[in-house]
DNA sequence: CACCCGTGGTG
DNA sequence: TCACCAAGGGT
């Protein structure tokens, strides 16, 4: 088979077995030549960035709901857009997700620019995103490698080079496959491929469109592509959370610095986060253990002990009440929110709305 | 290039 | 329970 033929058979695949998805024009719009909105296809780009379809599908509903244009989004305040993000995880891209809205409104009048060269320019638009937009979006030629490419390629070719020395390899094999008439729906094919068929684990090579060419399966090698290094072990970190309130209801939490873990995110004050981490508590109080929040980052497991306290109405020395009206426990991280779940029955004003 | 940066699902 | 993993980008 040749490669213009498996790029005709990825395509035959795709038109039968593509997914529905928010951000993507169904079958009647795409037959009379509609392409999708930049804003929707940026918008899913950067939530899909390290993030499972599934999770993504309810936040790209409540953003665009609430925003429906780049305009809007750049246009709405920073702790909204953070607090609608929380629970999504990678906060540098919420970040980075308002940035790029302003610099579209305020260098490209409010338009996504259809370019490779200047989306990439774009805070938190790397390779990967601006050629998936400028393929999708604008059906430009544009090859489009993601992990799910870089693993079909690694089969479909059966490359034993050990990543990521091997990604040059994979980006030329997946250029040769590019498909110059449809640039957009190839992006999208090789990807749901990858997602449904030629999945890491227990991939369905018996109703795989390309399982005739490909090499892996020829060779049985298929769960050993792509050949990756072993992972360090996490180390285990400690640390303090402390969850203050006011007998008026209000909460004592501050907004973390935009650098770092959880940046710009909001959560409780706390200690530092090591082996023997030294307590911290942000305010004077009656300070008292009510358990323990445990969570796993992706490089280290975190255990807090959680710290609480009824709060006269003084000055605290870190963080600033919030009302009780104004706070939402699904507006924190969800490390913080494990903390606030630990905490919350601990508190009387709390004790005082269960028992009422 | 290596490391940092979240989370929920899954085998 | 646990290790692995998902449509990566920034530094």
């Amino acid at each position: 088979m040749t490669e213009s033929e498996m790029t005709s058979a990825l395509l035959d695949w795709y038109d039968r077995h593509a997914r529905t998805m928010p951000w993507r024009t169904g079958p009647a719009e795409k037959a009379a030549g509609v392409r999708p909105d930049p804003y929707r296809v940026w918008l899913s780009e950067v939530m899909l960035q390290q993030t499972t379809v599934a999770a993504v599908r309810k936040y790209h509903d409540r953003f665009t709901a609430l925003w429906p244009t780049v305009a809007d989004l750049a246009a709405a305040d920073d702790s909204e857009v953070m607090a609608e993000w929380a629970g999504l995880g990678y906060y540098a891209r919420a970040r980075n997700l308002l940035k790029c809205a302003r610099a579209v409104v305020a260098d490209h009048g409010g338009r996504f620019p259809d370019t490779h060269d200047a989306l990439i320019a774009l805070p938190g638009i790397g390779p990967y995103t601006a050629a998936a937009v400028a393929a999708i979006a604008f059906d430009r030629s544009e090859t489009v490698v993601d992990g799910n490419v870089e693993r079909v390629m690694s089969r479909l070719f059966d490359v034993a080079t050990p990543m990521p020395a091997a990604k040059p390899e994979l980006i030329a094999h997946a250029a040769r496959l590019t498909s110059h008439a449809r640039p957009g729906d190839h992006a999208q094919a090789v990807m749901d491929l990858g997602a449904t068929i030629c999945t890491p684990r227990n991939p369905a090579c018996g109703i795989c469109p390309l399982r005739d060419p490909c090499l892996a399966r020829l060779r049985g090698t298929q769960t050993e592509r792509p050949v990756k290094a072993s992972k360090k072990a996490k180390p285990h970190r400690r640390g303090y959370a402390y969850v203050g309130r006011r007998a008026d209801g209000a909460w004592l939490l501050e907004t973390r610095p935009d650098k770092g873990l959880l940046g710009g995110m909001l959560g409780f004050p706390g200690s530092d986060w090591g082996e023997a981490p030294t307590p911290m508590p942000p305010a004077a109080g009656d300070w008292r253990a009510a358990g323990e929040a445990v969570h796993v980052f992706t490089h280290f497991r975190l255990t807090l002990t959680v710290m609480v306290a009824d709060l006269a109405p003084v000055n605290p020395e870190r963080g600033h009440f919030v009302p009780e009206d104004a706070f939402r426990p699904g507006a924190l991280p969800t490390a913080m929110r494990k903390v606030h779940d630990v905490a919350a029955p601990h508190l009387s004003v709390e004790r005082r709305h269960t028992a009422g």
